[in-house]
DNA sequence: ATGAGATTGTTTGGATACAAATCATTTTTA
DNA sequence: TAAAAATGATTTGTATCCAAACAATCTCAT
């Protein structure tokens, strides 16, 4: 949506389909770009740091909040990482095969599960994490510091007010 | 990976496994808010707008991307709108199938697939779209005019970045 | 002219994600 | 206390998306 055109060859083309005043172009930057972007960043870190280990962007998210929070109920990780707890059975399953995390009832409330990192899977992500976050450097190198702060926290702001 | 814990809390859950000053937070804090804006933002999108027009994110932004600069190559429409040409055929070959647009061969070059628009796609966008972009336009109202614009360009500069 | 290589859209096969239904457990209500 | 409602994880079925392989077409150097 941000492709070959510029952002004002777009707002040409909409004003001979349909009453310019009516259409927020801010609003429609925001959202455009922020898909590409998300995609982008994305497709970089799967190919140059995932890939390699044979993980999936939600797999990752998944040992990261783990890795971060245990022992830590599921209901919490779907929560944190964003996905559906349907998503995270799935995935749960495969990193519990590959032995990088366990999964055990709670004693409290037979309901919940609880995950905590084996020892592979926290020599995995202590390898892992700042290999994934040079990239991440890599991705934002060209916002200067205070472009990030910017970005991060209008971002966050816009999140809660959708979550909410 | 933005969920219930702030970034503080995060840092120092970290801290406490890694070498601190080995890892970027603020490059952290762009790709996670990143990922959590961009599901929030479609999940709302897809929810308030495209369901009850029964049409994926992907096809919406297909019909957008043909609306504005029909007639286009099929190769323009996956480079604007960022997926693969996989992708792209499964989803013109249903919103053909649907009457919104039409595919033809080019006289030009054999290989390639010109896409146009039917009066019913037409009709269908300049209804849908202004409905969708009202929409974007709750989705960052909590931003100011400054905000969304910085928010859009650090996002397209940092796409292109990836992209090149 | 022609044949190797490049480009483009489609097909195929597999991975991923989610909604809805289901099963188990806990909490609330009467 | 017993029934009903609520909560949480899993299963099932479906939709989406992509990489790789493929077929058709074009380009260009010789």
């Amino acid at each position: 949506m941000a492709g070959a055109h510029t952002l004002a060859e777009t707002e040409k083309a909409v004003d001979k389909l349909l009453d310019h005043s009516a259409i927020d172009f801010a609003a429609m930057a925001v959202s455009s770009n922020l898909f590409r972007a998300a995609t982008a960043v994305r497709n970089h870190l799967e190919r140059s740091v995932l890939a390699k280990h044979d993980l999936s962007w939600t797999a990752f998210v998944v040992l990261w909040v783990s890795w971060i929070w245990e022992p830590i109920e599921t209901r919490q990780i779907a929560d944190e990482g964003g996905f559906s707890k349907a998503t995270l059975t799935g995935v749960l399953t495969t990193l519990e095969g590959r032995g990088y995390l366990k999964r055990a009832k709670s004693e409290e409330d037979g309901r919940l599960v609880i995950v905590t990192l084996t020892q592979k899977g926290r020599t995995l992500m202590s390898k892992l994490f700042p290999e994934f976050n040079k990239q991440e450097q890599y991705v934002s190198e060209t916002l200067n510091a205070d472009q990030k702060k910017q970005v991060a926290d209008s971002l966050r702001e816009l999140t809660r007010h959708l979550e909410s």
